[in-house]
DNA sequence: CTAGGGTTAG
């Protein structure tokens, strides 16, 4: 039989997204007999693989019996992707005691498996089969060992990784400038790139990606700018990934001008995009413009997602405005997307957000599924509205359900004792959170415990909650605390916590302001002069922003 | 010949 050669080979090469073609073309191999060849075989199984028919793809595999380390490269790969992990590592178990040896792409797909699944001691245990098998420095495997640590929060241990190669490539210079922008260490990726510029290394997209990662939490907006400036002379600012970061790192510092500047010059904004500039005109308060937006997004030919839905109607209950909900509410149904549950919980909120209620619980009455969000969602609706008690029965049913309560569920319990005056019940929920459900604490619990002790008179109880935190203690509960001993004059109590504030956010003028004003309040001149005096001191000195000024 | 290490918003 004459075999099609060039037809066939270009077939196999695309990156075919119908399932039914996919088994065409495997009916055609197996007639050749191709499909025997681990070649053919490996095509096969990804193309499987890529549609997501995982059994058709082991099962192409298991037929296979002269097997590649392609084959099995892919083969784990595909388990991965689908979220099999258990499948993927007993696979590679399997290859260890086949008469074939893994190779770096193999640990690679294994160590991004581990990752994926946050399985911190399997990983463990892969990084020393690569260092037993020889590849410790191989460049593959590094950038993943990078990557997965970093995904797993241990960015020190990626470093120690990347220390160990003598010549990173482009490739496990990005992953290790990835890991510190997401994990909020964006000087040190700073630091990572000036490194990386001075052995001649030119950034491409990735490099512009992890960086801009991390720039919008920096609080700096002139490094921001820089990247930007970068990005327009590398030619990157069309991509657009780097488009989306840079309209959402504009969005952030609610520079949303230059947010939409950036979107205009990207050569096709994907949905990605116009979500980031639609809530960059929302959190920056531009309300009607986000709308603008998103009835125009709605008139081209993409249409928006459920995401993106629930983040339009979240910045409706910030506007109150019940109207617009409504219509958006009317959108969510005509495109079916009101059965999502983010969509659903977000409706719930928007409604009590507006004043309405009765209609959230009507929202959450119709709900086919309920989740965790969707109980949230309607337990602080109550609260905001006064109902403790209908809140902490929606809770008991919760827990009826066998679902369990996470932390947004304490902050709305919590939030619903503040509104309610709830002493008591606030404080036995606290304590049943750390407890019994074996919740830490966060910063948002500690602003509710303090406000809700702070206005019932027990300051002196909210402020040993305070002292019995590690420093430095968040700025919100320290400032809710602050505006509690303000409403009840305690000037002596306001003072502590005010220098307490200022201290640690020494760049942050508004405490300095603060201070300054109780200062003023009681006659003080000198201090209020001192603090004036010590203000000269300009903007912290960052590190290496040198190269800014050369690009 | 193929697979295979690095992305973004909410």
């Amino acid at each position: 039989m004459l075999i099609p050669f060039e037809w066939l080979h270009s077939e196999l090469s695309n990156i075919c997204r119908s399932l039914l073609r996919v088994k065409q073309l495997h009916a055609f191999l197996l007639k050749t007999h191709l499909s025997e060849d681990p070649f053919y075989a490996t095509k096969i199984v990804r193309l499987y693989a890529i549609n997501s028919d995982i059994n058709s793809a082991h099962n192409v595999f298991d037929k296979t019996s002269n097997r590649s380390v392609y084959l099995w490269n892919s083969m784990i790969r595909a388990f991965a992707q689908s979220q099999r992990f258990f499948n993927a590592i007993s696979m590679f178990r399997t290859m260890l005691g086949a008469d074939i040896s893994p190779d770096g792409h193999t640990y690679a797909c294994v160590i991004r498996a581990c990752a994926d699944n946050f399985d911190f001691s399997m990983l463990r245990r892969v990084h020393g089969g690569v260092v037993a098998a020889g590849l410790g420095l191989d460049p593959v495997c590094c950038s993943a060992l990078v990557t997965a640590y970093s995904k797993l929060d241990l960015v020190h241990e990626a470093r120690r990784v990347f220390n160990g190669v003598t010549e990173p490539d482009l490739v496990l210079w990005n992953s290790l400038i990835f890991g510190y922008g997401g994990s909020g260490l964006w000087d040190l990726g700073i630091q990572m790139f000036s490194a990386m510029r001075l052995v001649g290394k030119k950034p491409d997209e990735y490099t512009l990606a992890g960086l801009l990662m991390g720039i919008a939490d920096s609080g700096v907006l002139s490094i921001g700018q820089g990247l930007h400036c970068l990005s327009q002379k590398s030619g990157l600012d069309s991509d657009s990934h780097v488009g989306s970061l840079l309209v959402s790192m504009y969005s952030r510092f609610k520079c949303v001008a230059s947010a939409y500047r950036v979107f205009c010059s990207i050569l096709n904004p994907d949905l990605v995009t116009w979500s980031a500039l639609i809530v960059g005109y929302s959190q920056s308060g531009e309300y009607e413009m986000s709308l603008r937006l998103f009835w125009k997004l709605n008139r081209e030919d993409r249409k928006p997602d459920s995401v993106l839905v629930a983040s339009v109607l979240a910045s409706i209950a910030q506007m109150a405005n019940v109207g617009l909900g409504c219509e958006v509410h009317g959108f969510a149904l005509r495109h079916g997307l009101e059965l999502d549950v983010r969509v659903s919980s977000a409706l719930i909120d928007m409604y009590s957000k507006c004043g309405f209620l009765q209609l959230g619980i009507c929202v959450f009455r119709i709900m086919q599924e309920r989740n965790i969000v969707s109980y949230n969602s309607v337990i602080l609706g109550f609260g905001l509205h006064g109902y403790a008690s209908e809140a902490f029965r929606m809770f008991n049913k919760m827990l009826e359900k066998g679902l369990v309560p996470d932390e947004a569920t304490f902050s709305s319990l919590l939030s619903a004792c503040c509104h309610a005056g709830l002493v008591k019940d606030g404080k036995e929920i606290f304590r049943r959170m750390k407890e019994e459900f074996n919740i830490r604490a966060r910063p948002e619990h500690y602003v509710s415990m303090v406000k809700l002790l702070g206005s019932s008179g027990e300051l002196e109880e909210a402020y040993s909650l305070i002292r019995s935190l590690p420093e430095p203690v968040d700025k919100a509960i320290l400032g809710a605390l602050l505006s509690c001993c303000n409403s009840c004059g305690n000037s002596e109590l306001a003072e502590a916590v005010a220098q307490q504030l200022f201290a640690s956010n020494p760049a942050d003028n508004v405490y300095r302001v603060m201070l300054s004003n109780i200062y003023a309040g009681d006659g003080r001149w000198n201090d209020v002069k001192n603090l004036r005096d010590k203000m000269t001191g300009g903007l912290r000195k960052m590190p290496g922003l040198s190269w800014i000024e050369s690009s």
